[in-house]
DNA sequence: CATTAATTTCGGTATAATCCGAAAAAACAG
DNA sequence: CTGTTTTTTCGGATTATACCGAAATTAATG
């Protein structure tokens, strides 16, 4: 059985809150927090018991993190349960969160306002004023989506890196800010 | 009063929609939306008619877009109602946005991971792996506050410049990215 | 194939968020 | 001060979401 101490219990709460503003809910977001606390992979059943969560929900919690592909089944000789385990990289986890939240976010806007820009062009009735305001909206978030495309592309140990070594980056964006 | 186009119409839905996935309730939204469509202020009556709403919910809605500075009230003479517009900016909107959420979501857990360290530190009843995984954390969190907080210091006006003179942040990313 | 273990599905309940509308409060005019 | 307009507050109804637990399904063992 495992024990969670005080701290690993504070840490699990604080992240299903986070959780639910991120968009992840509570208890999805402590079943996640357990794996990446916990070394060893978990079953299903430990983890119903260490968060007092119904044993349902914790399967339904795992199936959401495994189509999010935060989650990795391990299996153990002789045992037939799975076994459950984390990526232990919170910077990739943060990559994957951030993917998601594009795909649901980003996205759909975007293709939303490019097609309302191609409905006003057709059809005249609008006025000039919205007109505006929709392609300075389009514009925006082409340029957000730009941005994330490029981030995507830098490999996460890349990105650490840039962190540690110093202040790169920040001097970096200080050179852009700068006129 | 006002009359919505089909594609006003369409874009204060979608925007409502995309509101609660941003944390911002449906209807704040909306009403943001429609103030952002319109080129002249309205009165809360004016918004309440035009999307449906109690009056009671548009002065909630408007009191709280108020709170964010999402919202200037205007009077017109002879007329002893408030007059609501917003920011066209969207720039400036998303800027306001981003401030709230790292107020809410980045804050708060760098502070508690703080605490969790050192709280760590005193009792030595926590695992090794945890306090590793803690430490992880907090590096992320450290790393995501100083991007923003560069990021910040950028005045609006620089930034939309940088997008628009062709890709200057693209490659700056770029070189970056490349090793 | 039958039995047991493990997982998932699903209907219902609890909880929380949203929104309404009546009533109170505030602001203004005469 | 009294009556009218505008705004806000607040309790409750409605809706959506989260979670549980029983039952069904699937998988493995002998």
């Amino acid at each position: 059985m495992v024990e969670l101490t005080p701290v690993m219990k504070k840490i699990i709460l604080h992240w299903g809150e986070m959780g639910s503003s991120w968009g992840i809910n509570r208890t999805v977001a402590q079943i996640y927090a357990l794996l990446y606390l916990t070394p060893d992979p978990l079953t299903a059943d430990e983890i119903s018991a260490c968060l007092s969560l119904a044993r349902s929900t914790v399967s339904t919690g795992l199936h959401e993190l495994h189509a999010w592909g935060l989650v990795k089944v391990e299996h153990v000789l002789g045992d037939r349960r799975d076994h459950f385990t984390t990526m232990n990289d919170i910077w990739e986890i943060f990559r994957v969160i951030l993917d998601e939240r594009k795909r649901r976010e980003i996205d759909p806007t975007l293709e939303f306002l490019q097609e309302s820009v191609q409905e006003m062009c057709v059809q005249e009735a609008d006025q000039e004023y919205v007109e505006e305001r929709v392609n300075d909206m389009l514009e925006f978030f082409q340029a957000v989506n730009a941005v994330y495309e490029h981030y995507e592309r830098i490999p996460t140990e890349r990105l650490k890196e840039i962190f540690h070594t110093g202040n790169k980056f920040s001097s970096i964006l200080d050179l852009v800010a700068r006129k």
